[in-house]
DNA sequence: GCCAACGTTGGC
DNA sequence: GCCAACGTTGGC
């Protein structure tokens, strides 16, 4: 099962903001990246994402979220009011969707961004690559069954 | 608050 | 098509 990595500043909205959330679900708009853009419209219902909490402190990996909706047209970018509006996307063929997310569960162990470079590599995961900045990536399979088992603890 | 790294824009 | 300028991200 395919897996992704979704960054949120906690201060803006965190994994409690999505667990609180209404339906525990969230529309991830106002991405405005094309690679994150893309990656997002290969996801498919069903998929796991990892939620990192950006600009923290520490920043790491706070959770874990499901794919519950795809392909879906990001509302913002038609609102004018929005601060992801954009005036350059064309209404009958939209430049930006977007995935809803529902939240699965906030991890035992939380994930600091120290932890995740003691334990993987930028060839492992994109987000620790130097200058990365997407705030939507792919995790490798195996990757994401280590980091689930470090974050779940050893039971 | 700083700044390195990156994506986008627009002049040419 | 190049590339300088600009805005943004996000760790520190």
């Amino acid at each position: 099962m395919p897996f992704l990595l979704l960054k949120s500043e906690p201060d803006t909205f965190s994994i409690d903001d999505l667990r609180k959330a209404k339906g525990k679900t969230t529309l991830w708009d106002g991405v405005r990246n094309f690679q994150a853009r893309n990656t997002m419209l290969a996801a498919a219902v069903g998929d796991r994402a990892f939620f990192y909490h950006s600009n923290a402190k520490p920043p790491g990996i706070a959770g874990l979220c499901e794919v519950v909706a795809t392909n879906v047209v990001d509302p913002t970018q038609f609102d004018e009011a929005s601060h992801y509006y954009d005036a350059t996307s064309p209404k009958d063929n939209p430049r930006w969707h977007t995935i809803k997310v529902k939240f699965v569960e906030k991890f035992p162990n939380f994930l600091s961004l120290d932890e995740l470079r003691d334990t993987f590599t930028g060839d492992d995961l994109i987000i620790l690559r130097k200058g990365s900045r997407l705030s939507v990536t792919p995790v490798d399979d195996t990757v994401a069954a280590q980091i689930l088992q470090l974050a779940r603890g050893k039971a």
